[in-house]
DNA sequence: ATATGACCAATTAAATTAAATTGGTCAATT
DNA sequence: AATTGACCAATTTAATTTAATTGGTCATAT
């Protein structure tokens, strides 16, 4: 049939890989099995990715762009994500909306698999992810953040209690975990009451830099995995 | 020679065997690594413990009590001893000075290696050590902690927290890792801004409570080794 | 033009065998 | 009575071979 169209196809088939490798991890998924899933064959896939690594990047940056989006969406809509424990929540339901992202930034090695895991996906994915204590510091200018606090070690926190909130499971049984939503609530809850300044500071002004490192956020993922594409052709 | 004492040629293999477990791991360690470090015989070893799997229970025991005491010296010693966060500092810092106990918490695969994960030390360290939510409700009840945080969320995060101490350097590379004490300290601050009740709350209440925890924390632990001796006959 | 799937080289996994290590014992020694 | 270290069965590790899988290609079909 000459009659499908491209882009649709492509999107069939990073959908039908992303629930594979989620599920499988990506040693364990073959081309034949994304093929089978996705209603295609197998060398349709190479019409549209080099190779199974190039596949993959490709579905990382389409969902690190969905990653991106949904958290602008989130801070946009929230009223109080200005404040830090705003926008630290709308970061980690961002976050743990999106599986594979989740997987990279967990280093879950039964999804990265072997091959993957010796690249410097995770690497990438820390850099891209992990709070910079740039961005506590212009909280702090800003007076969204209490003064008096580090901002290494305040991002290091952060880091710990994001890096925790998707890979408690490997250390305590499931039934011992609170939902994850009162998780991220009490975060939340937790950061606006240790870090907000007295007076409550400016919430405004906070959002404004949020938003930046959203923006930031997405454009940093695109270049990361526009440049490993070219890299590897 | 039989002029050897025993309590305190037993604490010297018991000394060797920690530093070539946190060293090399348990499996690659041998009887015989232990043996010549401890400058013993290896036979002299089977003169005080059944086997390797003992051995390694009597150093955790060993390890836990040591762990316990510390702590509770710690609490004695800090006049903050009785809010939440100088009673968790307290704690973290008890925990990263005990190595053993560390990898336990951490389930650091390679300190444990493959025959002892098997086995379900990691769960009974998760047990004993993660913070129990009645704890919490007790802190509550003693008005040293706010009324209106959910007991299970507030555990969890405490656990996840300390998990990330003792594991970040999984994820981070180790120059981007803030020094030991600045982070404790953090997460002390934080928790004493977020959790302590306006007005300050009853420290002296608290620091009953947290007493009372770590006593009870160290007999559950002597009691699990002596069932787990026991039962290893 | 597009799409397919049989086909292949190359890698990976499984099975098999051989070699080395090690936890634990005990006769000999002090 | 206490201690040792050579010794052994049993397990682990390493090496080797064999079998299966799979990423990627391309002649053929639509």
């Amino acid at each position: 049939m000459v009659r499908t169209d491209r882009p649709k196809r492509e999107q069939a088939i990073l959908n039908a890989a992303l629930s594979l490798f989620v599920h499988y991890g990506y040693d364990k998924t073959t081309i034949a099995d994304i093929a089978a899933k996705a209603g295609v064959s197998k060398g349709a896939i190479y019409l549209h990715f080099q190779s199974k690594t190039d596949l993959f990047n490709a579905l990382l940056l389409r969902e690190m762009e969905v990653y991106g989006e949904s958290w602008l969406k989130l801070i946009e809509a929230d009223p109080k994500g200005g404040t830090i424990g705003g926008m630290y929540k709308n970061m980690l339901y961002a976050l743990t909306s999106s599986p594979l992202i989740s997987a990279l930034f967990g280093q879950d090695k039964k999804v990265l698999g072997n091959s993957l895991s010796k690249l410097d996906y995770q690497m990438r994915a820390t850099q891209g992810q992990s709070i910079r204590h740039e961005f506590i510091a212009m909280m702090q200018k800003a007076d969204a953040i209490r003064q008096d606090v580090d901002p290494q070690v305040t991002a290091h926190i952060m880091d710990m209690l994001g890096y925790g909130l998707i890979s408690m499971d490997r250390f305590k049984a499931e039934q011992d975990i609170p939902p994850l939503q009162d998780i991220i609530e009490g975060i939340a809850d937790l950061m606006d009451r240790a870090l907000t300044p007295a007076g409550g500071g400016n919430s405004e002004a906070g959002k404004v830099i949020i938003k930046q490192l959203a923006e930031t956020t997405r454009h940093q993922f695109e270049k990361l995995e526009k440049e490993k594409r070219s890299e590897l052709t």
